[in-house]
DNA sequence: TGAAATCGGAACGAAACGGTCCGATTAATC
DNA sequence: GATTAATCGGACCGTTTCGTTCCGATTTCA
């Protein structure tokens, strides 16, 4: 029931990343030195965020990373599934075998829960979470 | 983003010490026999549930487990929580010390975003589950 | 054409999980 | 009251996943 460490520091990323929307291009480096994640698992981060298709990536010199959609269009369930792949609970929701498979009262209402979770996270989109002003 | 086995082994089993509810006491393994899981694993689970007060063992022979408090006031938050530990998506939430820390955006949203989740999977008593009909 | 800087993937080490086993404890029985 | 049998409780080990780090392929600028 907890994050993994990399899709933490996926979100925190891309919220540097959005910050700097209107600019030009941003390199990983660049990004590392304002979240104050180590080097590498930021180049590992958005090297999965590019490949999901999120951050849209130039490479040589004078190269970097861009937002690929408006930071809008950009939600928490996004970030997520990118690092760690399709939201599901447990194994009967992505249709994995199940141990206890034949029987099992609580399948089907799986679906449900696991909807209302990836719910939650699709409606936070990261032009909330980039600033720091106006919370709760 | 995905439950353990260990965690839904525990729902599975706690559905089916539901269904015993009227009777007398239920042994791990007449559980293991219902569910088809492994013996050993349901005396793991069972332990790790009567050690967190939603089930009540007997020891000796004639012994067994029953639910510690009617299955109305048993959520899944409370299963999860008593194999995994607190509910907590991030370091931030449970006060570990996190890599980020100073000047981080998103820490602020997380206790939110936490507590819709566990907010999720409290509306959910274990009277739901136990039935296989009147499903959505 | 050369060189520097960047992303991309692969390899290593560590930590947590899952599964299994044996011992301590208890109630029923003779 | 001692014995027996059945039960839960905690400890051990193998496996898998995660987290981190490093080096090579690719591209642009001078």
């Amino acid at each position: 029931m907890r994050l993994s460490n990399l899709a933490d520091y996926a979100i925190v990323t891309m919220c540097a990343a959005t910050r700097h929307c209107g600019g030009a291009r941003v390199s990983a480096g660049e990004l590392a030195a304002e979240t104050g994640l180590p080097a590498p698992t930021v180049r590992k981060v958005v090297s999965k965020l590019s490949g999901a298709g999120l951050l849209r990536s130039v490479r040589g010199a004078g190269g970097g990373l861009q937002l690929a959609r408006p930071a809008a269009a950009i939600t928490l369930a996004d970030i997520v599934e990118a690092v760690e792949g399709p939201i599901a609970l447990t194994a009967c929701v992505d249709g994995t075998q199940c141990a206890v498979d034949h029987n099992c009262t609580v399948k089907p209402h799986w679906p449900i829960i696991n909807e209302a979770l990836r719910g939650a996270l699709a409606d936070i989109p990261l032009t909330r979470l980039a600033v720091t002003k106006e919370l709760a």
